[in-house]
DNA sequence: ATACCGACCTGTCAGC
DNA sequence: TGCTGACAGGTCGGTA
């Protein structure tokens, strides 16, 4: 489900609510799937730890555990596309397709829940930096060199997490409409006034994005239950048919490595 | 190396 | 009303 700007969103929320409790005793779901570390790691890992921060790293949430002895161990968790993250009291009702409760010394209970099951919780050192390299840090001369090894079509590009990490479907569409960009064109054939724009127009469209709480397509709600508003502010991601927004022209929707993707057929060349 | 495609899962919605 | 199929914000592994 969430991208960047929903993942920033999510894990600034429970930075705020949870940095400093203590984790005390961790349920673990006997479903495999949402696991990357062994049930045993993550709650030995986890239990007793207390959570020093949490913060973004691409799509993952990073929780930076201080343990108390030895070197720090981070759990990591990538909601994929239907996973949430809650904190709740104890006494809220457990949602279906509960995989994780970890119960915190304030009193509150911090809970893993994914529908689906793509998404992925992992215990190891810490360090972790992601797979690729970070969007609101990289500049525009990086930003074209990733893109000029690529031969992919530029939107397969976008979403690699090798080369980028954090952009997903909603933003490659709009980072592609703001910089007037078809899709299925060649990473590599992008000019280098067309690269400065990808990069300008995606540091655009995910700030934005940012500031606005995310995009709330059908269920996503931040740490706090609440729900993002960049959807509002949409041009081009679930725009089928609709007028462009600068020339009228109804935006299309094609497939472009497998995802369902949405442009300008006038505005992007 | 690259790119397409299915697989992984469940829920929802449109269409019949 | 109920069934079927397509589709969904992500990623991985196999194959050509």
């Amino acid at each position: 489900m969430p991208e960047l700007p929903e993942v920033e969103t999510i894990a600034n929320g429970l930075n705020r609510r949870v940095a400093g409790d203590r984790i005390e005793s961790v349920w673990v779901s006997d479903k495999p799937e949402p696991l990357k570390s062994p049930a045993a790691d993550i709650s030995a890992t986890l239990e007793g730890a207390q959570v020093e921060r949490v913060q973004r790293v691409g799509k993952h949430i990073v929780f930076d555990l201080a343990p108390g002895r030895g070197p720090g161990r981070q759990w990591i968790v990538h909601l994929g596309m239907t996973g949430k993250l809650l904190v709740t009291v104890p006494e809220t009702e457990t949602e279906k397709h509960t995989h994780l409760v970890a119960r915190l010394a304030s009193g509150r209970e911090l809970r893993f829940v994914d529908p689906r099951r793509f998404g992925r919780l992992e215990v190891r050192q810490s360090g972790f930096s992601g797979p690729g390299a970070e969007p609101l840090k990289i500049g525009v001369q990086e930003f074209a060199r990733l893109f000029h090894g690529s031969k992919a079509p530029v939107k397969a590009a976008l979403l690699n997490q090798k080369l980028l990490h954090g952009v997903g479907n909603i933003y490659a569409d709009e980072a592609l409409f703001r910089a007037r960009v078809r899709p299925r064109r060649r990473a590599n054939s992008l000019s280098q006034a067309e690269l400065r724009k990808l990069h300008a127009g995606l540091l655009r469209v995910l700030k934005a994005a940012i500031a606005a709480g995310g995009s709330s397509v059908s269920d996503y709600v931040d740490a706090d239950g609440e729900e993002g508003f960049f959807q509002i502010q949409h041009r081009a991601y679930g725009r089928e048919g609709k007028p462009c927004v600068t020339c009228k022209t109804p935006i299309k929707k094609i497939v472009v490595a497998g995802r369902g993707t949405h442009y300008c057929p006038k505005c992007q060349k």
